[in-house]
DNA sequence: TAGATTGTTAATCGATTAACAATC
DNA sequence: TAGATTGTTAATCGATTAACAATC
């Protein structure tokens, strides 16, 4: 039994584009990566690990342990030999050199099977996102509570967004009201725009779109599976 | 405006690791980004759109429009210079290379609001993926039609994993029902396991399991947000 | 023909990894 | 001390991209 983590490295699609690579900004490699040691880091530290070492986080992320090592190394000798790394150490560490370390507030559109999914969900609650809003066009949903926040009217969005300080909207819309909700959401002002509709999004280029993309994700697993 | 399709090269991570790297076999990185090209065209295809050319593909997936040419030129010919790709063409050329061109049949476990979004949405549809058989262990929720399937119990996944020839399983159950059902999925065959816990599934090393991490995805694009 | 866009080359840059001394 | 695991080097390999001739 090996952990089954699949994954090689390197950075996700979808995600961001390096508008002003400056020097002291992460690759996009290395920012990635250590996003995705957190992710296994969080779970470990939830499972009452207390250590662990390079190999073991390379077992489930499938990054190679030199590479894991030299990655954290840039940052300062977090580990001890021997024995590995500090799981609680090595989470703050790293939310600190991806500056994400404090809270961030997020919008959800979509009041639907998703959005109830996502909102009781602590999938982006334990990495610090907490969603404070949640929109809805549909009359019959606004008013109702969806995990424990009333649903608004996307009419609200605008001034939501500017009283609660909100960068990041997701949309857990259809597919046709996805760019609609778009306009609105660049409109009100947030940055980036988590988008689980399979709508090709247009939006300024100050404005970032990551686009969920599971069936996508699942062609490419079944490649190296009929291969 | 450009499009905000944000997102730089090379392969997502949780993927898939490369067992038996074969000389006709695609690289990792490879696959990934025809993958992604897939998802761009499919939906361009739905919007009507019957040419694109590397510059629009591109704008979309944030891959260089040079390695777009490279990549589709290492299997033939398929663009027309001064017009671009043909859209329908493009997409069963990739499914070809991919070798996903057929239907393929997925278990669903997992009956809650993420199991209905699922079951609700043509995200999988749109790549050939059908789910024909959707699992819950709440007794509540056997029996009761989500989509326009019967829930069944769990205890008949071996069986329908054999009859209907299912080869990946997708998991949207409570974190600590993930690994149980994990090696249910194990047992009865499945060689594909989609993860929409937050679960570090441990599996046996001929399984591959994709976890899903938007919360990751989220952190990566604010660091370059922040930055 | 003129404009657009492909297919391909050649050069560069960064990611990857094996190996091992340092040290817990 | 013995075993384990880090931190780091040095060499390799593959990804990336600018440029441009070919051609629709």
């Amino acid at each position: 039994m090996t952990t089954g983590q699949a994954g090689q490295a390197t950075q996700p699609y979808g995600q961001v584009r390096e508008a002003t690579p400056a020097a002291e900004r992460l690759s996009l490699g290395v920012a990635a990566r250590l996003s995705r040691y957190l992710q296994v880091l969080t779970q470990a530290k939830k499972m009452g690990k207390e250590t662990i070492s390079s190999q073991e986080l390379s077992d489930y992320t499938h990054v190679n342990s030199t590479q894991i090592r030299r990655d954290l190394s840039g940052f300062g000798k977090f580990g001890k030999r021997g024995v590995g790394y500090n799981v609680e150490a090595l989470v703050s560490q790293i939310r600190k050199i991806l500056r994400t370390a404090g809270q961030h507030n997020i919008a959800l559109l979509g009041a639907g099977h998703l959005g109830k999914a996502i909102a009781s969900s602590d999938i982006f609650a334990d990495h610090g996102f907490r969603v404070v809003a949640i929109f809805d066009v549909d009359p019959e949903k606004v008013g109702s509570t969806v995990g424990n926040q009333a649903v608004r009217h996307t009419d609200e969005l605008r001034q939501l967004v500017q009283d609660e300080d909100i960068v990041v909207g997701v949309l857990a819309v259809p597919t046709h009201a996805a760019q609609g909700l778009a306009d609105e959401l660049v409109e009100a002002g947030v940055k980036i725009i988590f988008n689980y509709s399979e709508s090709l999004l247009v939006v300024p280029p100050e404005v970032t779109v990551h686009t969920s993309s599971p069936a996508v994700d699942l062609l490419y697993a079944l490649y190296f599976y009929l291969t």
